[in-house]
DNA sequence: ATGAAAGCGCTAACAT
DNA sequence: ATGTTAGCGCTTTCAT
């Protein structure tokens, strides 16, 4: 819900500028159509059809148009243009989640290069919004629903996070990465999403470590208040139905939790034989502490992690065995299910999409 | 320089909704201010009021406004609202470099703290435009030109971007990162930014290494086409005229290239005992070769590094003595320039503004 | 304190 | 092929 005030976005930056200017460059305001028409000598019709590709114009019209727009250096107002068309030809792709994370955890840097090139093809801005704290949900709600944009990405991993509700609310497309799993959410909403098959994923993980022969087998999670997390582990014990509570350890995907997990689980069980750990990065943290606590691997320890990010899961020793998700291609499809929900009612409503995953082998396990 | 034909923003995505709605909830086009007016009773005008926090307003009205509001979901069109005040209450930010850099080095995820925090005290949307290749300049111009935003902070670290130069043409208040030094740029342009003392930070590091006794002391640099880089070497050169090239070696500020680097003056200088590293991400690399290569840090190689992000330095074996310039304030700093900038004409022009660097000893050297 | 009315710059019928 | 015209949804004088 949005907090009433919050429309009052605050102070006012932009004095007016002072019709008689006082000092300095003359605010040349920027020239409108208009003055492109008077200097081109037609009409504002003719220089709209003009810049939008309407070929229905006279080719020596066209040009003293385009003579005009150079010498004017005119930029059409995109305010102007999208209340009339109801269109920016902007995507959102909003991230609620710590700076921290999205800045340091390759996954985001990954996907977002698949969106961005996605949406380029289709012509379309990527306008990153990024949440700090709470407050700033309102503030962002409201960019979504004041037209800023044609739809959004949205990644919020949190179960309980307020956001999705929210702009599930807005009429706005929208397009989610990872299963909705959002208190409100029913079954029966039509919400859009992208997801990787992480339950698939959980249970590859651990047949592969049986398969190893491996009998004392523990895993690091991510929060639990999230749908991978749940998924990825619901799968491991698809596998493992009797694994003891014990040799599950959840962390938060950050390097120094799952180094503190790692410990923690070394000190309970000291005769562990493998780990599968939820993300790449993690895995790459528990590699460490496994090496420091001189544990070789994979011959004492096996290691599987979970993205199979090749910059991550390649440059760790032992290179890393992992479970690959496409994530670039996440991204692209986030991007295609996207471009034809603002298509629009009359077309075939998309549908969701759920990726495979798969065991990429390494050293580590 | 703007494309011409690049206005035509690629494919027109949204089809019009039919007027006849053929399936699925009908399309419920957003309430307006009229609808809102009508509802509560009053004019168009009381809303506006209402809304922008107009105090001439009888305490009843405002109140039927409100619950009219409420009830409707209104959302203030932006478009139409910016058509008229010509101000957004967004800021762009802008990185021109490549994705794999602002994801990974923590220098973008800080200052991005920074600049976020400081948006939002001010009530202005932080909105990101990532490059991703040479192509999308031409969109984020437009983009830029066609007044989405107030205001724009630009990260473009290479001088040979094309970008400055086509912002600072532009009559939008922007502020950059780092002192300008692209091929245009005049020193009488009157270009903002903010900048980190680079010069004397590099000389803070070659007088601590000689301070230490060193004597063969050599320098990772970042890419000379970086003015920050030009800056460090500078400095530390000040300090040793008589360094040989040899004992320089120019990296790109990846993990990557700072371990090649490392590798590089090893087999040169099997004998050298101090390294100025141009960031904290590559000193961390040059550390794992280090020891790798069997050297003992700070006894045999002392090794400074540069930026001062705690998460970073803190975390190396040994933690890393690095020179601090403060990262989150030169966001900051650059949001307050910008808001004095966008606040216009009339008030004292802002200047540009270089913070200090200060080394912060750990262990490393 | 409130309403009426005039635009902001643009696109899209509708004429011609 | 081109011009005329009517808005898009909002803010802001100017009256009252």
């Amino acid at each position: 819900m949005l907090s009433r005030s919050a429309w009052r976005s605050g102070a006012r930056l932009r004095k007016r500028r002072p019709e008689t200017s006082t000092v300095g460059p003359p605010a040349r305001s920027r020239p409108t159509l208009e003055a492109v028409a008077t200097v081109a000598g037609v009409s504002r019709a003719t220089v709209s059809r003009v810049i939008n590709g309407d070929h229905r114009v006279r080719a020596d019209a066209a040009a003293s148009v385009r003579a005009a727009i150079d010498q004017l250096g005119y930029v059409p107002n995109q305010a102007a243009r999208s209340l009339v068309t109801r269109r920016t030809d902007a995507v959102a792709v909003v991230v609620a989640e710590p700076q921290e994370r999205v800045f340091i955890d390759p996954f985001f840097g990954t996907i977002f290069r698949g969106v961005g090139k996605a949406l380029a093809e289709h012509g379309l801005q990527f306008v990153l919004l990024l949440l700090e704290g709470t407050t700033d949900r309102d503030s962002v709600v409201r960019y979504l629903a004041g037209g800023h944009v044609d739809g959004a990405l949205i990644f919020s991993l949190k179960s309980d996070d307020a956001l999705p509700a929210a702009v599930t609310g807005l009429d706005l497309p929208a397009v989610f990465s990872g299963r909705p799993d959002w208190p409100r959410h029913q079954a029966g909403d039509d919400v859009l999403f992208v997801n990787a098959d992480n339950r698939g994923g959980g249970a590859t993980a651990a047949r592969h470590l049986q398969s190893l022969g491996r009998s004392k087998i523990a895993t690091i999670t991510g929060p639990m208040d999230q749908a991978a997390s749940v998924d990825r582990l619901l799968g491991f014990r698809d596998e493992l139905p009797h694994l003891a509570d014990s040799l599950i350890v959840e962390a938060d995907f950050s390097r120094h939790g799952a180094a503190r997990a790692m410990h923690l689980l070394l000190e309970r069980h000291p005769d562990l034989d493998a780990v599968f750990v939820a993300s790449d990065l993690m895995a790459a943290a528990a590699l460490d502490v496994l090496r420091e606590q001189g544990r070789r691997v994979p011959d004492d320890v096996a290691v599987v992690g979970f993205d199979g990010i090749a910059a991550v899961a390649e440059r760790t020793s032992p290179p890393l065995t992992t479970i690959h998700q496409d994530i670039e291609k996440m991204g692209r499809l986030m991007v295609d299910l996207l471009t034809q929900a603002i298509t629009g009612p009359g077309e075939p409503r998309p549908e969701s999409i759920t990726i495979p995953t798969r065991l990429v082998r390494r050293l580590s396990a």
